[in-house]
RNA sequence: GAGUCGUUAGCUCAGUCGGUAGAGCAUCUGACUUUUAAUCAGAGGGUCGACAGUUCGAGCCUGUCACGACUCACCA
């Protein structure tokens, strides 16, 4: 029987197979032997990829004479015995190297090492770096160390891991056997890593705000709710990194940025899991087109970093990051696709008239704006191929955002498409704490109205505003969609090291 | 939430009309001193996702459930 306490599986029963039973008897003949099957420290002075561009276009004399030592460490992914040699591929985080092993030369007790090793094992080798007949680059070994024992057999070798739950559950295993995916998750580091260089270099401070709240704000979202113990209240995970970013604006950081996980409690797709990484960023003094300018540079670095020549390839289409990127007002789009004109004085009954005509829907409590934003997301968003900031959003859709000072109906916000989905969100910071209040009155009345994501009023975050903010220009960027889009991975499963899945029902 | 598809050996996959469960890799035994998806000879390995039902008989047909994938709706 399984005993279960806290979600940990204390006790289970294993069945084992031919292939977990043969590996553990080795495992013991290990030890009488006196080899630790759970080595110990090794030290390596190469690489595989290193060697690899080295030693590649040497040929096999010119090694020869080279005579060149190294010491390398990996695991054993191919096994090719042949009787008193052997040879093996070898991999380490960087690639793979081939090993030529000699009973004659390693001994009849190292040899009987490799013979019994396995699929999987961890070796460390020590070896001379020669090309074989076939002009393949090898390490001839003259000595060998166990470092750790597999007892389980790893995926087919030939067609990696297939099974798309298993990806998802073991990544250890795709990691090991789907070189693709181990470069992607490589791809991702190195977008971050570009990502913080560039704001670095703007003099963008990276800070870290916290995670539980006691209110969950910044966004339109349901947030997932926990229970702190001590304090015994209800806590939020956030749902944004907004509100907090922008009390340090208050606080007189001018620069701030955050890279951090948020959770919302929504529905799992292909391009949505429970929890993800935002990148959001605040500048004292930026309008939401110095952002834009900010927003291009954060996209261009990405891009910089992934591809030679700064055009992506996503799902066949190219995206080209070398170009400026599009501008172009909300209103402005939607006439070009629909030739509807929302630059004219209306009243929510005409909006609604325009709406049916177009067989656009909306809810009973939308206003003129909703209905604005509505026909963009049906008519536009698809259209826009090419990296465009579409801007001027209108003010009921957001609540945080300044409004224009020469249309108070639109916003200085803007949304940045590619290949019609979008990839960032950013406008001028309302720093008005009347405004701001006023805004937040309105979203309680939606929320009356039936719109469940709708915000409350945050008074913590209004007092901060009414010590003063500066103008602020800040953004935000799903990293985990950029990095799809950089690496051309269909769902945003295959950029999350481990996404949200089920349990098992029992294993 | 709705629809469609999937789940067979450790892994990758076949499985005809409902009639004793198959292959390749991996594993085991043997041969082999430059192989590379090594090769050759032999062997072992299965709760066919789970539970019901129909049937003389179910991997296959029916139902329920579990897990996953895709599409749609909502959200970033």
């Amino acid at each position: 029987m399984e005993i279960v306490f806290g979600g940990i599986s204390l006790a289970k029963e294993e069945n084992l197979n031919d292939q977990l039973r043969v590996r553990r008897e080795k495992l013991a003949e290990l030890r009488t032997e006196g080899i630790d099957p759970f080595g110990h420290r090794f030290e390596r002075t190469a690489m595989s990829q290193e060697l690899h561009d080295k030693y590649d276009q040497k040929t096999k004399q010119e090694l020869e004479d080279l005579d060149i030592k190294v010491k390398i460490a990996g695991r054993m992914v191919a096994k090719r015995g042949k009787g008193k040699v052997g040879f093996a591929d070898i991999q380490d985080r960087d690639g793979r190297i081939q090993l030529y092993i000699r009973k004659d030369v390693v001994g009849e007790e190292k040899y009987h090492i490799f013979k019994r090793s396995d699929l999987g094992d961890h070796l460390g080798l020590s070896g001379e770096v020669i090309k074989t007949d076939m002009g393949e680059l090898t390490i001839k070994v003259t000595d060998v160390t166990f470092l750790s024992k597999a007892l389980r057999p790893l995926p087919d070798k030939f067609h990696g891991l297939q099974n798309v739950e298993q990806i998802y559950r073991q990544r250890y295993l795709d990691l090991i056997s789907n070189r693709d995916s181990f470069d992607r998750f490589l791809k991702r580091s190195k977008i971050i890593s570009a990502i913080r260089g560039y704001l670095d270099e703007h003099r963008f401070l990276e800070v870290e705000t916290p995670v539980l709240h006691n209110q969950a704000g910044g966004a339109a979202a349901r947030p997932f709710i926990t229970h702190h113990n001590a304090l015994d209240i209800k806590l939020y995970l956030r749902i944004a990194l907004e509100l907090h970013l922008k009390r340090l604006i208050v606080g007189g950081m001018e620069r701030v940025y955050e890279i951090g996980r948020v959770f919302r409690n929504e529905g799992i797709d292909t391009k949505h899991n429970p929890e993800f990484t935002m990148l959001e960023s605040y500048a004292a003094y930026f309008d939401f087109k110095d952002v834009m300018d900010e927003t291009e540079g954060i996209f261009k670095a990405a891009a910089k970093v992934v591809t030679a020549d700064g055009i992506v390839t996503y799902q066949g289409n190219k995206v080209d990051f070398n170009k400026p990127f599009k501008r172009i007002h909300m209103v402005d789009a939607i006439k070009e696709e629909t030739g509807v004109d929302f630059w004219q004085p209306m009243t929510i009954e005409q909006a609604r008239q325009l709406a049916d005509e177009k067989n656009v829907h909306y809810e009973d409590y939308w206003t003129v704006g909703h209905i604005i934003n509505e026909f963009f997301d049906n008519f536009c968003e698809a259209q826009l191929v090419d990296p465009t900031f579409v801007y001027g959003h209108p003010v009921e859709v957001s609540p945080l955002a300044k409004k224009n000072a020469d249309d108070p109906r639109f916003t200085d916000r803007f949304e940045m498409f590619i290949l019609g989905n979008e990839f960032a969100n950013a406008f001028t910071e309302l720093n008005d704490p009347i405004d701001q209040r006023q805004r937040f009155e309105a979203q309680v009345a939606e929320r009356a109205a039936g719109n469940d994501e709708a915000e409350g009023i945050d008074e913590d975050y209004i007092e901060a505003l009414e010590y003063g903010m500066p103008p602020t220009g800040g953004l935000g960027i799903g990293i985990d969609r950029l990095v799809m889009l950089m690496t051309d991975a269909p769902s945003i499963r295959d950029v999350l090291l481990f996404p949200t899945l089920r349990p098992e029902e029992h294993k």
